[in-house]
DNA sequence: TAATATATTTTGATTAGTCAAAAACAAATT
DNA sequence: AATTTGTTTTTGACTAATCAAAATATATTA
């Protein structure tokens, strides 16, 4: 059975090729892992050596089917104990991110089944991310963020795109938790700065580079 | 931190020390580890170098304090999840060892926090074994085993001494659980048979090795 | 006491994962 | 076309954990 640094490098290189045309090049891959270039080659080598990826000398990673659907099943381990913890353990979002990435290499397959059925089959994890079915597909919708939505509009907050724990605690400060609802009252592209208004009647104002961030869907029972 | 090999060499003393009088020795850590004597000699040296256990060469291993604190701390991890996964998740008592005895490496004070005041601070695991505290002490009440128990008189079964799935599933047919009752009618020495009644009125006959894997106590409202 | 058996330790290797720094390559710039 | 820059790969080294087999110490037995 693979490694927890196998399956680490595997679920990194999932992320990476989201954002990437192409194969993943390995300084991209060494600084997504926090590991030494020459770490990053030698690794790469040995998960082509066990049929996970694709690797072309100095012509980057890419998965292949099998490392894709190990990434995934991986994924959605880390993305179902984060909502476990949450839902059942009353952990806070900003935190259950760290704990899962240790508990995703350490549970059965017998255990995630279970837990799977006690959230009643969840789609989306804490964070709004999708959650990999069993058979390893991802529903990942399209979504506006709060730097490019309608204004004036009310939009649900649906997912966000960072873990961190101290960005998590400011939006739960903010009232931009996944499920509530806001509406983009203004954008000024030279100040960079974007204001909302919360359901709970707040003005805030953040830099595009954090509504970027937050991605949202039309409120329900508003058209599109 | 101390590696998940630490963390099983520990508590691996520790079950050793319980049915050991003085230092452990070598050979029996080897085996109980199952690796090879040498394996054992090398990692009781890195122990003692990072001041867990005192090391006489040919003389045996002991855990210093340091040691028995993070080994009860380990168990108390190993114990919990036990419980956790046999009443939140309603895995069978059978199976949670070995998932325990992974999850016990990867789970954090905070979860363990959780999942000890969700169970109501429970004192025992799924199998009867003690639950050592926080703060690191275990109350382990002395009990008879069927083996060697008053004949006769009804009994509550406390405690299962092995972990083995099959042996546990068999005490499941039996109805040879923790909490449930049982009355030992007779003892044969020669034929080194033990026969009880179980709650439910069945007979049930058990060699002496079993038998004392079975820790009872009396009966509720049974003076002793 | 000497010989033998047993347990323990040492030695030499192996594997997974890592780093630092040198070498090689590819791309961009002059 | 030649040089500079940036990226990738290679090399040599290290740590943790392990094994097999040789060497050594201790106990047991004769
Ligand atoms: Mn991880
Ligand atoms: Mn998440
Ligand atoms: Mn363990
Ligand atoms: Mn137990």
């Amino acid at each position: 059975m693979p490694s927890s640094t196998v399956e680490n490098y595997l679920k990194c290189l999932y992320h990476q090729e989201l954002t990437t045309e192409g194969p993943v090049a390995m300084g991209q891959l060494a600084s997504a892992m926090g590991v030494a270039p020459g770490t990053a080659t030698a690794m790469v080598k040995t998960l082509a050596e066990a049929g996970l990826v694709h690797y072309e000398p100095r012509g980057g990673v890419s998965l292949n089917p099998t490392g894709r659907r190990l990434a995934l099943h991986v994924l959605r381990r880390h993305r179902l104990i984060e909502l476990f913890l949450v839902q059942v353990l009353g952990l806070d979002w900003s935190e259950v991110h760290d704990e899962a990435e240790e508990l995703e290499h350490a549970i059965s397959d017998k255990v995630l089944t279970r837990m799977d059925a006690l959230l009643g089959h969840p789609s989306v994890d804490p964070h709004g991310d999708p959650i990999p079915t069993a058979r390893g597909s991802v529903h990942t919708p399209h979504l506006a963020s709060l730097a490019d939505c309608h204004t004036d509009r009310p939009v649900r907050i649906a997912r966000i795109l960072d873990q961190d724990p101290r960005f998590l605690r400011f939006l739960d400060q903010s009232g931009l938790t996944p499920g509530s609802e806001a509406v983009v009252q203004n954008r000024d592209a030279d100040a960079d700065a974007i204001t909302l208004q919360t359901s709970q009647s707040r003005q805030i104002t953040v830099g595009t580079a954090v509504a970027a961030k937050i991605l949202v869907e039309p409120a329900a029972g508003v058209e599109n």
